[in-house]
DNA sequence: CGTATGACTGCTT
DNA sequence: CAAGCAGCCATAC
């Protein structure tokens, strides 16, 4: 069922697939992922990918960081990608979000960034 | 085939 | 510490 878009690029395949390898409650970083695809400069393509990312919450993009700490961006918004990665759990988030409650679009943490479990 | 674009990254100002 | 600049990659036009 997964992955069978032929009009998908190989490259695309592999973003996803490594995407995909990201266990549930994890962040890793667009770095990261280009990494695991024997690509450590293709980061930004693999931003280009997930932002076409057909299988949208099939592929965990959500998990996908920026390498920076930051979360980067969503196809269905910050905002969205946020709450789902507090969803899942992980987060030292709460942190953050109880100094800064309102706060819902960026979260350039610059001392929060352990964000990788 | 050359140009333009973007969910990135690292270094410098 | 935050903002800016330049380099890199794959895709779409």
């Amino acid at each position: 069922m997964p992955l069978k878009n032929p009009k998908l690029t190989p490259f695309e395949k592999a973003v996803y697939g490594a995407v995909m390898t990201i266990p549930p409650g994890a962040t890793r970083s667009y770095k990261w992922v280009a990494m695991q695809m024997g690509s450590p400069g293709s980061a930004r393509a693999v931003g280009n990918a997930l932002n076409k990312n057909p299988y949208a919450p099939y592929v965990p993009c959500h998990r996908v960081v920026a390498s920076d700490g930051s979360l980067g961006g969503y196809s269905g918004g910050v905002c969205s990608k946020r709450k789902l990665l507090k969803q899942e759990k992980l987060l030292k988030f709460s942190q953050y979000e109880a100094r800064n409650p309102k706060q819902c679009s960026n979260v350039k943490n610059s001392n929060d960034r352990n964000l990788f479990i």
